[in-house]
DNA sequence: TAAATCCGCCTTTTT
DNA sequence: GGCGGATTTA
């Protein structure tokens, strides 16, 4: 048996799975197994049946998978037939969905895509004017994750006590007011996909009749959302194939049902146990850890590698330690092993930790042949930043309005920016009447820019401001070529003029501006790419998959840094785990919640990403709130048996 | 009308 | 300790 899960030798369970191509089929696909190389088998096969590319479906969570399953699809099967088969997230695929499909719904096509952010006023907005409730009110963030749960929920149960009976009416409002906006949200984008489904069956059976074979990965992460799709879609021709691994599910607090995977009604059920990946050390660890959860399948993972070193603890006085102590063994182990940047990986609980090591990696200096180089190159996943910078949002709710003039949100962020005399009291007797009328809000506007006279009371200020906003994004309009068009309205509006007033700093000022400067870059080469796209299509690409912002040019050799949750499904030689602290990992607000299995299986996770060497670190003590404070080894390190572990002063590296 | 100050919440994880 | 949002001040 090859030890390279990519060879072509296919185990025995493995190769069932490769050939089962008809009915349902659960692969449960335990850490390592081989899951992702299975699933390209399988497509393979499907196609050298006889089965067009075209009829496959592959469904992931994450951008990154189904980009993976891209890169690896076409690599086994060749560019051209591989760019036929649909491989994309639920929610992109979704999106390809709804654009041609959503006017049944009483959309257009253009609509704009919600970010949470964007939501939660809208949200905000409702329980404030609509329902008049003075004291009492239920927080936003309380009624939101109640709808959130309607919504995930598909349906499945009415609200009972008034809470939920709050958030249902809520939730009902907030659906006329989105459609009124013409714009959906991440949720949304699901939810409507499925009504679409039931309410027109024959444009159903259209997408049944074209997805023969679907596939899902990570099928432990489906929320009931999801399982409906799913089913609806594979209905018709009952090819279903769903791979998953209890013990990898981690993502419960978005609705996700572990019962999806354990009680999947299949007509062959595959187990894949043989672990390709790490050392029998890392694989014991893994297992030591998550055999105190009392809610799972009994599994026996189990590995024919190398025995492989122990796993490498430390704890480090301060964060700065911490993190450069990583970064010295990160220094040493390339050296002594020859091994490039994107050998290794950074991995951490949540995405401030990143900060810290960042700043080490900066730092740090490592000899290149006979030169010294300052800063170790890395690359930082997830942690949305370039989409969450204020000046990017501007630009691209300046798109969203000209893709878009019905979406509010957007309109009513940009319509005073740069200031241009529009005041607050001015918008609030626009929006009052016009959510008394029921008109939309950007009719009313240019009602308002056109109208001579007094309307409605607003200034002659107030007036001006609308028709100068009205004008500039009329004429941008017209400007042919997306970027061209954009380029046209930031000169008309003087956006850039209006950063330098705004901002003291000269950083600061150079860093927006560049921000911004990017933002337009990659609407430049998105232009180029995608030939007849909008700037509709543009915006909502960006917004479901933000990765693109950063992956786009230089992936050269790098150091990873990522979130244990975006870790899930890659892997690594060398895996630094870092920031191993009781509140982190578990983290302290996960107690009540989600439960502290979920971030067992969490770390499980973590660990299982390495295939060669693991090391775990942890502070003494750790910022909060820009306040020192002690913390201490997380609960689950003294469930790996110390047999098993290398216990290292933080300074020296020993071996 | 816009700038200055204050307040509260925040940092769990992703699409 | 920093950011967005609300409130106060010029």
């Amino acid at each position: 048996m090859s030890k390279d899960k990519h060879s072509p030798k296919l185990n025995e369970a493995q190769h069932k799975a490769v050939h089962t191509l008809k009915g349902r089929v659960l692969i449960l696909a335990g850490a390592g197994s081989g899951k992702t190389s299975v699933l390209v088998h399988r497509i393979a096969h499907l196609i050298s049946t006889g089965v067009p590319p075209s009829n496959i479906l592959g469904l992931t969570f994450t951008n990154k998978a189904a980009q993976e399953m891209r890169e690896r699809v076409a690599k086994a099967i060749g560019k051209k037939s591989a760019s036929e088969v649909t491989l994309c997230t639920f929610h992109s695929f979704c999106m390809k969905i709804l654009r041609q499909e959503i006017h049944r719904l009483g959309y257009t096509q253009s609509f704009s895509i919600y970010d949470e952010r964007d939501i939660k006023r809208v949200v905000k907005q409702l329980i404030r004017d609509e329902l008049e409730i003075e004291k009492d009110l239920p927080s936003i963030e309380k009624t939101f994750s109640e709808i959130c749960k309607i919504r995930n929920n598909a349906g499945k149960e009415e609200p009972t006590h008034w809470h939920d009976a709050f958030a249902k009416t809520v939730h009902d409002k907030l659906a006329m007011s989105m459609r009124a906006y013409n714009a959906v949200d991440f949720d949304t984008l699901l939810t409507l996909t499925v009504d679409l489904f039931v309410q027109f069956p024959e444009i159903l059976e259209r997408y049944q009749n074209i997805y023969k074979y679907i596939m899902i990965d990570e099928y432990q992460d489906t929320n009931p959302i999801q399982y409906k799709l799913a089913s609806l879609l594979s209905n018709k021709h009952n090819n279903l194939c769903v791979v998953g691994d209890d013990d990898q599910s981690i993502y419960g607090w978005r609705g996700a049902e572990v019962e999806h995977i354990l009680s999947f009604n299949a007509e062959t059920t595959i187990k894949l146990e043989q672990n390709y990946r790490s050392t029998p050390r890392i694989l014991e660890a893994a297992n030591e850890v998550i055999r105190n959860n009392e809610k799972r399948h009994n599994k026996t993972l189990f590995s024919k590698n190398e025995t492989g070193e122990k796993i490498v603890v430390f704890h480090a006085p301060t964060e700065e330690e911490e993190a450069l102590s990583v970064v010295d063994r990160l220094i040493h182990y390339k050296e002594a092993h020859s091994l490039a940047w994107s050998d290794f990986a950074i991995l951490y609980r949540s995405n401030i930790l990143s900060r810290v090591f960042e700043k080490a990696l900066m730092s740090a200096s490592w000899k290149k042949g006979d030169s010294w180089i300052r800063g170790i190159p890395y690359q930082v996943f997830g942690g949305t930043e370039l989409y969450e910078r204020a000046e990017v949002k501007d630009v691209l709710a300046y798109i969203k309005v000209m893709a878009n003039p019905a979406d509010q949100e957007a309109l009513l962020r940009v319509i005073n920016l740069p200031r241009r005399g529009i005041s607050e009291k001015t918008l609030d007797t626009v929006t009052q009447y016009q959510r008394k009328e029921k008109k939309a809000l950007y009719p009313l506007l240019q009602e308002i820019a056109a109208s001579e006279t007094n309307f409605l009371g607003i200034t002659q200020k107030g007036r001006d401001g609308i028709r100068t906003f009205l004008h500039a994004i009329e004429e941008a309009k017209k400007v042919p070529g997306l970027r061209a068009s954009l380029d046209f309205l930031l000169d008309e509006i003087q956006y850039k003029k209006a950063i330098d007033e705004d901002v003291k700093s000269d950083s600061m000022r150079t860093f927006k501006w560049e921000n911004v400067t990017q933002c337009l870059q990659l609407l430049e080469e998105y232009e180029k790419d995608s030939p007849g796209a909008t700037l509709a299509d543009f915006a909502s690409e960006t917004l479901l998959d933000t990765s693109k912002s950063r992956t786009s040019k230089k992936s050269g050799d790098a150091v990873t840094l990522m979130t244990f949750h975006s870790s899930k499904g890659l892997e690594f030689p060398y895996v630094f785990l870092v920031g191993l602290e009781d509140h982190i990992i578990p983290h302290e607000k996960s107690l009540q919640e989600t439960g502290l299995e979920e971030e067992r299986r969490l770390l499980y996770v973590a660990i299982t990403r390495a295939k060669k060497r693991l090391f775990m670190s942890m502070s003494r003590q750790r910022n909060r709130y820009g306040k020192m404070q002690k913390s201490s080894p997380s609960r689950f390190l003294f469930e790996i048996p110390q047999t098993i572990l290398d216990m290292q002063s933080h300074k020296h590296i020993t071996d």
